[in-house]
DNA sequence: TCACCCGCTTGACATTTATCAAGTGGGCCT
DNA sequence: AGGCCCACTTGATAAATGTCAAGCGGGTGA
């Protein structure tokens, strides 16, 4: 793996702070792949053989059931994924696919075990990586119970804003997907951006606009203990 | 605190396998109180200050926004709850509340996390502990956005069913709260029951009787990868 | 024993969400 | 330029779920 790419991953939290021979360890066993738009990394019920990084592009993480698919969550650059199977050695719970052409770097599950035995600094990040993870999916729970779907995309829109910090974004994934993310389908997003409207949302394509912050802001009520995904 | 709870305690594989002298470093500044039924332990976005361990009773674990509730999950002896706000030293994203008479241990959180920056045996268990967190709500999310209500209805059956090994059992909880926890009102979760007749589930109070495992399961198709709590 | 409380059930109805089918329109290839 | 593909939109309709109000019935306490 070239010296860049490292230097990627080391800057990661997760392996920011740990021992430099014990990341070297987890490296030697790494490699990195190029994958083209659409195509699947892993699939659930499978064998968490790797530690996934995204290094450039973006992931989809889903889920199917009888037929049924949902999207559970997005990972962009630069992060893990399928870390709690990794560790526990346990099937992964979700399938991913590329969303788009990407970067990844995969490091055997079982050198992470290995280290994460050996290395307390190491085991202690993981420990801040996994609570974080545990708190975004009972924030996303959250979401969902508490929420209808006009409010789910309304505080999307604001998460969005305030990520971007712009009154004017595009979306950063197909409305379809972003349908199946916020629990609803393709044709129910379409009229729930138009239920927006009077809020003051304005929607061209995938282009977004804000025109009244304080009215949506007062019908969608985001709190910080659902929305704010940092803490 | 008294040695029996102690050893309780202990016996959890959170602190199972930690090095003794750090056991007792926690257990120093911990304490054991009784409370009576509904009465409120912690609420949502308050400081983490303590780790709690359920010794008997049961707790609710619920959360609320724009004057709507929900219960997220029920903890039942022995276990902790709270355990990813204590180390991250974050607010809670649940409140809690004793549903019955309930003994509780409350360990500090700050001694939490200085126990566990020492001691590398603890840090693995919390690592293996939030894990399967995790993992559980990824479970339970899937479960709400992939199946209908009368589906999560027949799959919770299924999965009390299996935690008895018996065709009959008593539910654990009150009708209403499982409602909640299924994502469905009281009155949807009334005539859900009604919907599962035909499948071979007869309800007289809190008491249900599978009359027909095969059908029932043959309609709820359970999933490991949703039901299965244990892994 | 009786009356009351409270959780549950039931029915009627409203709302939300999904489904199906038919457009619309932008992007892209030839 | 023409034509096709595909995501998205729109409308009509159905299904799922929630709301409101009334009634039932077991348990509790006077």
């Amino acid at each position: 793996m070239s010296e860049s790419y490292k230097e990627e991953i080391r800057d990661l939290t997760l392996f920011a702070n740990m021992d430099e021979t014990n990341f070297r360890a987890l490296m030697r066993g790494a490699y990195v792949q190029n994958f083209p738009p659409r195509i699947d990394l892993i699939h659930e019920n499978e064998p968490p053989d790797f530690l996934h990084v995204v290094l450039s592009g973006s992931v989809d993480l889903f889920s199917a059931w009888n037929g049924r698919e949902t999207s559970m969550a997005t990972v962009r650059p630069v992060s893990t994924f399928i870390l709690a199977a990794s560790v526990r050695n346990l099937p992964y719970l979700m399938s991913a696919r590329t969303l788009e052409k990407s970067r990844i770097a995969l490091i055997p599950s079982q050198d992470v075990r290995a280290v994460f035995a050996e290395d307390s600094v190491f085991a202690q990040a993981i420990v801040a990586e996994l609570a974080q993870c545990y708190r975004a999916v009972v924030k996303n729970t959250k979401d969902l119970k508490l929420r209808t779907s006009l409010e789910r995309l309304a505080n999307y829109l604001l998460r969005q804003q305030a990520r971007t910090g712009s009154l004017e974004f595009d979306l950063t994934m197909e409305k379809r997907r972003l349908a199946s993310f916020l629990g609803m389908t393709p044709e129910n997003l379409s009229r729930a951006f138009k239920g927006l409207e009077p809020y003051g949302v304005k929607v061209a394509q995938n282009h977004i606009v804000i025109t009244d912050l304080e009215d949506l802001t007062r019908y969608a009520k985001p709190n910080p203990l659902i929305d704010d995904y940092s803490a």
